[in-house]
DNA sequence: TTTATTTGCTAACAAACGTTAGGTTGCTTA
DNA sequence: TAAGCAACCTAACGTTTGTTAGCAAATAAA
C-alpha cells in the first residue's frame, strides 16, 4: 500500500457505488468491480462477504443520513416555514455530499432481498411521513395551503431525488439548496 | 387463441414491460417473461427477435409519444402560460396512459446498446430543449421569472417523471394534470 | 385434401454469473 | 528467526443467462 491510499474495502465500495450508479446493480458484475479496482474478482471476497452486502451498506448508510437530517430539523425550535426550508436543504446536502451513493440509494434498493428490503421500505415510509407532518403542521398553522398533501410530498421528493440524474450540468450546492427551498416554499405558501 | 385475446406479441411486450418496471431490465430473464405469459422461454423467439428489441420498442414508442405531445403544443397559437400548462398536461397524460412503460422509459434506457442508446439520448435532449424554449419565451415576454432555467427544467421533469414511482397512492389523472400544471405555473410566475 | 404458416415444444449451446477452495507472497509481530 | 495474518492469485464449482436448432401440432390458404 503506497502513500495515503484508501483501505481496499473502502476502495471497493467506492468503485462499486460508481458502477451501480452508471450500469445498475444487476448489470454490474463482480468482475466489473474487480477490474475497476485492478484485482481479480475472487480477491474481492477477502474484503467483503457478498455483492449484496455492498448494496446493503450503501442503501442503509444513505437512509441513516436522510433520517438523521430530518430528525434534527424537527427537534429545532423555529417557525414552520423555516423548519421546512431547513429540511429541504438538509436533503439536498445529503444528496450532493455523495451523488453516486444517492443514485444507488434511490434506484437500486429494490434489489435488496428480505429482510433488508422490508426494513428499507419501512425507513423510507418513515422519512416521507416526517416530511408530511411538517407540511401538515404548516397547513394547521395556516401558513401553507395544499390541496393534496400526499401529492405534494411525492412531487417534492421526486424532484429532489432527481438531482442525481442531472446534477452534472448545474448549480453549486449552496445555490441548489436555496433554489429548491425557495421554489417549494413559494409553491406552498398561502 | 380464445375469444378476444391479445395477439401473443403484444401480450409478451405487455408482460415484459411490467416485469422490466418492477424488477428492472437486467434482472428480468426471458424465462421470467415466458413464465408470466405461460409459455417456454424459447417460444418467445417465435414472436420477437431479442430481449433488447422489447426494450427498444418500449423506449422509442414512449419517446415518440412525448415528442408528439410537445410539438403539437408548440404549434398552437395561445399565450405562453397557456402553452406551458398544456405541455405539462400532455406530459402527465403520456405518463398516466401507460405507467409501466413510462417507468421503463425513464429508468431502463441505459441498457440500450449503440446506436439506439445515442439516438435515444438525442431525442431526450431535444425534448428538454423544447421545454426550455417554452420557459425562455415566457421570460422574454416578462411573464415568467426564473433564476436558472436549466435548474427549473430538470427539477420539473424529475418531478413529473417521478409520478411512475408513487402513482398508485394518489389522484385521478385529470386532477393530477391540473395539480402539476398549477404548481409549476405558480412557481414560475413573476 | 394438400400445402404453408404460425405457434409452441424439448434439448442444448456457449458465455457469464456469484462464490468457494486452496495455495503463494510478503509484511508484521512474538 | 519463526509464526501469523492479510491480500492476492489461479482454478473451478454449480447455476443462470440469452439464444439457436430441430421438431410436432394446430390452424389457415390453395
Amino acid at each position: 500500500m503506497t502513500v495515503a491510499t484508501k483501505p481496499r474495502k473502502e476502495q471497493i465500495e467506492h468503485v462499486a457505488t460508481d458502477l451501480f450508479k452508471s450500469k445498475g446493480y444487476a448489470a454490474t458484475s463482480m468482475r466489473d468491480i474487480a477490474a475497476a479496482v485492478g484485482i481479480e474478482a475472487a480477491s474481492i471476497y477477502s474484503h467483503i462477504n457478498s455483492k449484496e452486502q455492498i448494496l446493503t451498506g450503501i442503501c442503509f448508510r444513505m437512509a441513516r443520513a436522510f433520517m438523521t437530517g430530518i430528525e434534527e430539523v424537527m427537534q429545532t425550535n423555529t417557525s414552520i416555514d423555516e423548519k421546512f426550508k431547513m429540511a429541504v436543504m438538509r436533503h439536498v446536502d445529503v444528496i450532493t455530499s455523495d451523488i453516486a451513493a444517492s443514485a444507488v440509494f434511490w434506484n437500486e434498493w429494490r434489489h435488496l432481498s428480505e429482510p433488508m428490503h422490508s426494513e428499507f421500505v419501512t425507513l423510507q415510509r418513515k422519512y416521507e411521513l416526517s416530511f408530511r407532518s411538517l407540511i401538515e403542521q404548516g397547513v394547521e398553522e395556516g401558513v401553507f395551503e395544499v390541496s393534496n398533501i400526499s401529492f405534494v410530498v411525492m412531487a417534492m421528493l421526486s424532484s429532489l431525488n432527481g438531482i442525481q440524474k442531472w446534477h452534472s450540468y448545474t448549480l453549486p450546492p449552496e445555490e441548489l439548496n436555496e433554489a429548491f427551498a425557495n421554489i417549494f416554499l413559494k409553491g406552498l405558501k398561502k
